[in-house]
DNA sequence: CACTTGGGTGAGAACGTTCTCAATCTGTGG
DNA sequence: CCACAGATTGAGAACGTTCTCACCCAAGTG
């Protein structure tokens, strides 16, 4: 392959067992603490080891084992807060068992997610998290599952797939999110979702079939609460409202620019990500206006800095290092045997009412 | 060890080879791409690899090529937004010449420090990204790298290891930020570190040699260029308004009322990173009084709302990325046999003025 | 004394690759 | 037709563990 092979100093079992006076076997059953082993072999072998600096070569281990002890974990991108978070939880939930995590940015494609499962694959983790990019994924996604190893979905759902699922109930989250707006008695609410160009006409104007379809997807199923709230209050959705135009900050200054200078602008924005708001209160200091008196605002996930600006943000805060460690847990529990049906666990979410969001 | 020996139901070389009618040899210098293979052989040995949906087992190979293209990586808390951009760049870096990236945090704490170093030996990772929580650690460290694996430090440095380091100069850029400070009129300037209690006796009153010792750290860096700058600027500088009580956001905010209620407070202040920083804010706010007219302040790091809140946060921007990524080369660089002489890469950091420091 | 029991031991297989080496096949030049 | 270089091939070793199995031995048991 890349050429050289690497010969490492590092002294196997072999070397630790000669040193010692007895057989492999029996230094590997002194180290490996299986089998039985009388006290004077145990303690040479040790002592031999400890001499040496001798330490266990765990792929080997895992050849015989067939267990790496290994996670794999796939994520668009670990710099969003959202993920670096649930990853703390997914690698803190490994660590208590004894598992280490392999870690994959698919950066929100498709074909690159794919060639990660390939790799993750031909590196036998024992399980994998995966937060993936689109549902048309299926296939390869189930492709691993058929191979042996178990998935467990992270925040989005792929319909079809055996894999255990953890997320929130992102619809009626949006759409609580939604009533409180309208409650505070805004009657023309924006919503920032994030996707991308393609995403918007469907977002806006969604047969009840689209609805459905999306509702399988973080962002559809947000949408769809939205449009919920609306309707339920007796509200025309205006599509011009919905807008998908980009995950970045820019995008959101941008698409908040054009949702302010339309002529029956909204009051209120409903934001789908803490990076999108941050987007919105970057346009609203460029034009001079003022949140929450001139728009409120609220948004998804309770970033750190949300309680510390002026004003303080109103969040729909989700319990992402739980959504994490749960995931975690899932999947280790898939790993060591659990046969039980797959569950799609919701967690709940916490409205934190602080001052973003004000009477019209 | 625990238990039940799981047998995946993964096709083998062998397999492959027998549906294909050649040997393992052959099969495996086709799939392997190595040696030489005749065209027939090859078709049929990739037909029937297709057919069984082989994967090829990287742990065997990795048992026989002494590569485990991985690299493991240590961070105090991935959840902290320095480290997870941080290791964006390190796992680009990484993937970008088919590297894996096997994650674990340590929570600044040494004893997992340790552990999670002898649990990376024994995975054989071809090489390490270390953000070492404490120059104690040295010992340990360096085992590693007699063992064969070669270990770049990220951020922080560990005088006498036989590593590269890539990081800022962080007395320099403390120093910069501090005079940037003094520039504008301040005379008392506060300095939020973040340290831990210890720290803080031998922040505010360091001998000439308690400096130096400290210099290998960063905060210690950073508040020694701190000190440059008020000396140089003939401010004998107050050890009372040197603060280190706590790297969390409360820690910083109730540091900042007590700065704020000495008898001659700071009218600016200089905070470590973008967390405690918040914290500032936060107090401030709470207190009713503003930034920048009541209280000026700079931070360490470009945090991604620090140009979107009001005021927009003037910072002291590392290239974290850059950073991760190029720790990563470098470290790839070894694995791949570089054995030049160590070196220290310090990156330019850029001072971003905005308005959160203004004339006294 | 013969017979069982069970802890302790070592030889060698197994895991799934890549590597080494000698043997065979192919085509070319004389 | 022969010699020879080079491509192609397969048997078997190697990597460093754990597992299987047969064996030894001391201590009971009848």
């Amino acid at each position: 392959m890349s050429g050289s092979v690497r010969r490492t100093t590092m002294p196997s079992i072999e070397i630790v067992a000669k040193e010692a006076g007895v057989s492999t076997a029996t230094a590997g059953r002194a180290l490996g603490g299986y089998g039985s082993v009388s006290r004077k072999s145990r303690e040479a072998v040790l002592a031999a080891a400890e001499r040496l600096g001798y330490r266990p070569n765990s792929l080997a281990r895992s050849m015989i084992t067939g267990l790496t002890h290994t996670l794999g974990v796939l994520v668009p991108d670990i710099e969003n807060p959202f993920f670096s978070r649930a990853l703390r939880g997914i690698a803190d939930a490994a660590h208590e068992r004894g598992w280490e995590v392999l870690l994959v940015n698919t950066d929100e494609d498709l074909t690159l997610e794919r060639k990660a499962l390939g790799v993750l694959t031909e590196r036998r983790v024992d399980g994998l998290v995966v937060a993936p990019t689109d549902v048309a994924d299926r296939d390869a996604l189930q492709a691993v599952v058929d191979a042996g190893i178990p998935i467990v979905l992270l925040d989005r759902r792929v319909p079809g797939l055996d894999a255990d699922t953890v997320g929130i109930d992102n619809r009626v989250a949006a759409k609580d999110a939604t009533e409180r707006l309208l409650a505070l008695g805004h009657r023309s609410v924006a919503l920032l979702t994030g996707g991308d160009e393609k995403l918007r006409p469907k977002l806006s104007r969604p047969g009840l079939r689209g609805v459905e379809r999306l509702g399988a997807t973080t962002v559809g199923a947000r949408a769809a609460g939205y449009r919920d709230a609306l309707v339920e209050a007796g509200i025309e959705p205006r599509p011009e409202l919905v807008s998908a135009e980009g995950f970045r900050r820019e995008d959101a200054a941008a698409a908040t620019r054009r949702l302010l200078a339309l002529p029956d602008p909204p009051t209120a924005i409903l934001a789908l990500d803490s990076l999108l708001a941050l987007g919105v209160l970057q346009a609203l200091r460029g034009l001079g206006l003022r949140c929450p008196v001139d728009v409120s605002l609220v948004a998804f996930d309770d970033a750190d800095w949300a309680e510390a600006i002026s004003p303080p943000l109103s969040v729909v805060a989700q319990p992402i290092y739980e959504l994490g460690a749960e995931a975690g847990r899932l999947l280790l529990d898939r790993v060591q045997g659990s046969d039980k049906r797959f569950t799609h666990r919701r967690l709940p979410t916490r409205f934190i009412e602080r001052e973003s969001a004000a009477p019209r």
